[in-house]
DNA sequence: CTGAAAGCGCTAACAA
DNA sequence: TTGTTAGCGCTTTCAG
């Protein structure tokens, strides 16, 4: 039943019009008269046809396409903004195209070179790293907006969010509580809004006029597991935390599972807050206290900038930094010293018990 | 520094051959000597050639891409197999493309044939719901790979897993445990694999002789959130079960939640075991045992199937189903009675609890 | 083994 | 308002 796939040959050759006047209708150009363009498009429509975007883009064109350039899927955070980004690109009559980096590749350069820039009128890169990735981008000649990057070592438009200032508030919040021992798990401090959820809490307690232990700052790497590993450490100090504050909302569903194994409680005996919200934040018991990275805006905000840039000869490298918003659940309570101790068993029983396990 | 991006004429020019041979070199293809070939090579790698896939598709040739096809990349079920289909591919040396459709869009069609298949030579699809997309991608005259759905209504070639086979072994190891009051989590029934997972409950009970309580079959949709509300409504019931069987990961960590909320433990007092085993499965507490999809193998298998179809003329369409494996971990134990009633709440006090929150 | 010609489907740039 | 010409970068013919 389907024979070919139609052309825009066949469109104008049906319509009786040449191709220009055909293309120019299909594209919403000026210079065809309205009954023209109904008609061309009523034929388009009726014989099925879609215009072929590598076709578009190799005669110099714009195609409608965006490109995302980002690692690994297999995080909710780049899924978010995936997801916010198709959104936001489809509501302004853009496709999207995801491409996945794998850092395994040595070569990695050049089929980033020869792929999204090819296809798409623009690349939304989300490259949390310092990344050698941002020469080869910048060599493909194509509108390029970096997502949650400062950006300091590129000419790129970025867009990030005040993770310092989303640090500040959390830590803040577990001040209200009236905590004292607050710590913090780390993550990959190559990523730069990581480093500054750290210097956040660092100051916060500084400015609070909070005790600042060394030992209450703990190394992890953005995962639940080590999260968790980190977080049982944390419990078996001789002075444990009364609240823990994670790099992101999967090391704080590592910690909250390390203070039950410790035989406490959520936020009875330990108050933890996560960072990011991704969707799980508010499913899981109890909902998690964390801050919000507001992926939608920041989605939008790419697309627009993206947009600008194409449109525009040379857009200024802007630098957009949107607002973190502390989202307050159930994993962070009042401290409670007294149900504490009724609770909380020594750090070394604690210690014994997760050794045997 | 980086004048214009190299092209295939630049190449052939400065190695003073012709652009065919240069092609022909550059592709691997027979037709050119040993000097030639390297001298072309040497020269390409010099200047940063990267070829240009939108003009190799055009002119009618593959490009070396494979597109993947899935709805919303924000389950970790479609996550997992887009990264293992991206590895199997770059193992092949082809690249990968993601394409996500959204649900919402209404003429989602038209930009489905719009895209991935002038993109690229194949594509893998991802879509376990019965969809009206096979048509149109049917009609895009691209070699199709379909995961995870039986393909009944198709003729695509497909991989499946044998979600019946998968679910059987996970209730015959409750069974084994000792558990004869197991209830099950459904999901959303219009996924094959789902309504499978379903029917091999019911039929395991049937076979091993163990009751069938309709109170017992609870429906979810497959999200954490809904898995909670319906597993304290199991928790709820007058014989609540012993051991609950989720229809995915997702739903059992809800499961596990609810279970803790209702003031029982898991596997203790209630056995949970889910189904896929996302990575996060293993890094839960308790450690899930689930039945794990194995993704990887059905990744490559897709590949394996479609460059077959790319490069035959037309491949006969296979239906291969992989099996599932049961992942024993830490969330299902043996029935303990005695520990049950020393623990557990009556009923009507778990919903008073439930109540108050 | 190598090269010249033609064209994939489309859109800029020019005419008319 | 419309049509014509050229060419994007590559690969398929088909000749040498």
């Amino acid at each position: 039943m389907s024979k070919q796939i139609p052309t825009l040959a066949q469109v104008a050759k049906i319509a009786g019009v040449s191709q220009m006047t055909a293309s120019r209708a299909l594209n919403d150009r000026p210079g065809v008269s309205r009954e023209t363009r109904d008609e061309v498009l009523r034929i388009a429509a009726d014989i099925g046809y879609v215009v072929n975007r590598s076709a578009q883009k190799l005669s110099g064109g714009r195609n409608g396409i965006i490109g995302i350039i980002t690692p690994m899927l297999d995080n909710q955070f780049a899924s978010e903004l995936i997801l916010g980004v198709g959104r936001a690109a489809r509501a302004v009559g853009y496709e999207t195209l995801v491409y996945t980096v794998f850092d395994e590749d040595r070569d990695a350069h050049r089929s980033l070179l020869g792929l999204l820039p090819q296809f798409a009128d623009g690349v939304v890169a989300i490259l949390p790293r310092e990344s050698a990735w941002f020469d080869t981008l910048a060599a493909a000649h194509v509108p390029v907006v970096l997502i949650d990057q400062r950006g300091s070592l590129t000419n790129f438009p970025s867009i990030s969010v005040d993770s310092y200032g989303g640090a500040c508030l959390a830590v803040e919040h577990l001040a209200e509580l009236g905590h004292r021992r607050i710590a913090f798990i780390s993550g990959d401090e190559t990523i730069e809004g990581v480093r500054d959820r750290r210097r956040a809490y660092s100051d916060t307690l500084g400015r609070l006029g909070l005790p600042q232990d060394p030992n209450l700052v703990v190394a992890g790497d953005l995962s639940q597991m080590r999260a968790f590993e980190a977080a049982s450490d944390l419990l078996c100090l001789a002075e444990p935390p009364t609240a823990i504050f994670a790099a992101n909302d999967l090391s704080a569903f590592g910690v909250i599972a390390a203070v039950r194994e410790a035989g406490l409680r959520v936020p009875d005996d330990v108050s933890v807050i996560g960072f990011d919200d991704i969707p799980m934040a508010a499913q899981v018991h109890p909902a998690l206290t964390t801050v919000r990275q507001p992926f939608q805006q920041m989605a939008r905000a790419a697309v627009n900038t993206l947009l600008a840039s194409i449109a525009g000869t040379e857009a200024p490298a802007a630098r957009i930094t949107l607002p973190a918003e502390l989202v307050v659940r159930a994993s962070a309570g009042p401290v409670s010293d007294a149900r504490k101790k009724a609770t909380g068993r020594s750090p070394k029983a604690v210690r014994e018990v997760r050794k045997q396990a």
